[in-house]
RNA sequence: GGCGAUGUAGCUCAGCUGGUUAGAGCGGAGGAUUCAUAACCCUCAGGUCGGAGGUUCGAGUCCUCCCAUCGUCACCA
């Protein structure tokens, strides 16, 4: 693959009826990393976000709030834009189903299954609630022993007529692509989970939805039939497709990645990559479904009133930085299968750990002595004598290998793993200004050679140490690199630049600055009010 | 109920196809040091690897049963 390959990640579109919390931020955020450190290595990167909208119940709530379906839609996905500025994300487009460039390819796509015939109208038979017109599950109607679980009234049998997409067809295929490629559903537990039930057996999947009399007109119609609807959930899908159909975009497909939550695994990676087959389309590299977030040990939910929402995020970003609250999200995530939970005791520690005790004060030891004993410059040292300095380390070989590391690591989104590379580096740093002692070395002005050489090799590991900390904390590194007349690392066109020795001029001026991390107290309330219940 | 996963040091977790004294990070304890954000560096954890039984020369690592927790079962972003 060469360097400049593109890569293209996805997050799920948000359901626009939702109100913006740190599950839709932490999605998001995992793929922003990856994004962004895949552009710093120079990879050609589309990271894609967005809204779904054509959910029914967007309708009632824009009826409840008094506003058009569109109008609200407008409303709340503005909150998700705003939302992920906060959270600085860098997507490089935010799609909307409602949006005419999508609703149209919607159709031309379902029109091409239709035409291949993996597509077509059948009959749909299902529990009616006749007193909720609506259909349920056969799970749902089971467990309430098929009466309405809102009135008690017996349930209906009932046929409709549906499009129905041949998921049937394309199991074979599917269960061959996932055996053959490993990687395609991650964590490996996920993978077993999707072909565990494959190994029962797929059904066609309804694609349609009846247009009831009344209805608003929402949602895109199935080609050539008013009388149907595409489903939301294929409609949603189809964002993946929809936004690189231009001239420009679409070198970027297939996606390298789809970032998405466990409970939506069963879209993602069964009918989403089924319907593609059918497309006769290449299937996405990778479907990465990670866990969920729970908050000082229990499930968020309503009725607790416990959501990570957008208000004490943000509380987060006032008291720690907006950066701090992304390493901790990033650093102890849910990437696994189990769910994490937020504890702000564990946040206190991760950031001290890590961010005050670790990279900022190795910065600030490093700033402060280049500062005061080379009248707030940086001294001039040949590579040799740099070299000669190692104490048995071998610089350049060590940042390289991090750099290599990270990015083959985030290559295979294993986004912790990959910003780890970045930390070692720094607490190797550490380590070698106790190995070498340089402030001992700087009471003897005949020393102060050697101790320039010890202070230039610890300026260029944190140069790089932060390079490959950026994806995570933008903000706080580009302060970092500044500090050592070094430009942001997405600026610098590839992965070799990230660790190419020898980067920080002499001359540049150096002080030690303000703490990038100043230490937190962990006897203090949790922000944002915490979540007393 | 079906299918599946997990249960390893205080906490979060690694331990591939079974093989010397079971590992890491964080927290905690002790020591060293002073350039730094009372930071950094070094050392220290004696955990019957959920329980019982079995296979094997040998099992955390395979089999059976039990206990606990969790996921999923298809229209839920």
């Amino acid at each position: 693959m060469s360097q400049n390959a593109p890569y293209y990640i996805t997050t799920p579109i948000y359901y626009v009826n939702d109100r913006p919390h740190v599950g839709h931020c932490y999605t998001t955020l995992v793929a922003d990393a990856a994004a962004r450190l895949m552009r710093c290595a120079g990879r050609d990167v589309f990271f894609l976000t967005g809204t779904d909208e054509h959910a029914e119940k967007v309708v009632e709530s824009a009826a409840k709030n008094g506003v058009t379906p569109i109008e609200w839609a407008d409303r709340n996905a503005a909150e998700f834009e705003r939302a992920f500025a906060l959270m600085n994300f860098s997507h490089d487009d935010f799609i909307r189903t409602t949006q005419e460039r999508h609703t149209t390819v919607v159709q031309a796509l379902i029109a091409k299954l239709q035409a291949s015939g993996d597509v077509y109208l059948g009959d749909y038979v299902g529990w009616y609630d006749p007193s909720q017109e609506e259909y349920l599950t056969e799970t749902v109607a089971k467990e309430h022993e098929y009466k309405s679980p809102v009135t008690g009234r017996e349930l209906e049998k009932r046929t409709e007529q549906n499009y129905f997409f041949k998921l049937s067809a394309y199991a074979d295929r599917l269960k061959a692509h996932i055996d053959a490629n490993p990687g395609f559903i991650k964590p490996e537990a996920r993978r077993n989970e999707v072909l565990g039930r494959l190994g029962q057996g797929l059904v066609d999947v309804p694609i349609s939805r009846g247009v009831k009399e009344g209805d608003v007109e929402w949602g895109i119609f199935m080609p050539g039939d008013e009388s149907h609807r595409v489903y939301v959930w294929i409609d949603a899908l189809i964002n993946y497709w929809s936004a690189v159909q231009a001239p420009d975009r679409i070198k970027y497909w297939p996606a390298q990645t789809h970032a998405i939550a466990k409970d939506i695994l069963w879209f993602h990676a069964v009918i989403w990559p089924c319907m593609l087959m059918a497309l006769g389309e290449e299937l996405p590299g990778c479907v990465y479904a990670h866990s969920f977030w729970i908050r000082e040990g229990r499930k968020m939910s309503k009725s607790l009133g416990n959501f990570i929402d957008l208000a004490t995020i943000n509380a987060y970003i006032e008291r720690y930085g907006l950066d701090a609250l992304r390493w901790y999200l990033l650093t102890q995530g849910p990437m696994g299968t189990t769910d994490s939970d937020f504890v702000h005791a564990k946040f206190i520690e991760v950031y001290n750990a890590d961010l005050a005790n670790g990279i900022g004060n190795a910065a600030s030891r490093v700033a402060n002595m280049i500062a005061k004993y080379f009248d707030g410059a940086m001294p001039e040292v040949t590579a040799q004598d740099a070299a000669a300095q190692g104490f048995g380390r071998d610089w350049p070989a060590l940042t390289n290998q991090a750099v290599t590391d990270a990015v083959e690591k985030m290559g295979a989104f294993d986004v912790g793993g990959a910003l780890r590379c970045g930390l070692e580096l720094s607490n190797e740093v550490d380590r070698y200004v106790h190995d070498t002692q340089p402030f001992r070395l700087a009471k003897d002005p005949d020393n102060l050679p050697q101790v320039a050489a010890i202070l230039t090799n610890c300026a260029e590991a944190l140069v790089v140490a932060a390079n490959l900390l950026h994806p995570a904390m933008p903000g706080t590194m580009t302060n970092l690199l500044s500090r050592f007349g070094r430009p942001s690392p997405d600026t610098l066109g590839g992965a070799d630049a990230l660790s190419a020795w020898g980067a920080v001029q002499a001359g540049t001026p150096i002080e030690k600055g303000e703490a990038l991390f100043p230490r937190a107290d962990g006897d203090e309330e949790p922000p944002g009010g915490g979540c007393e219940l």
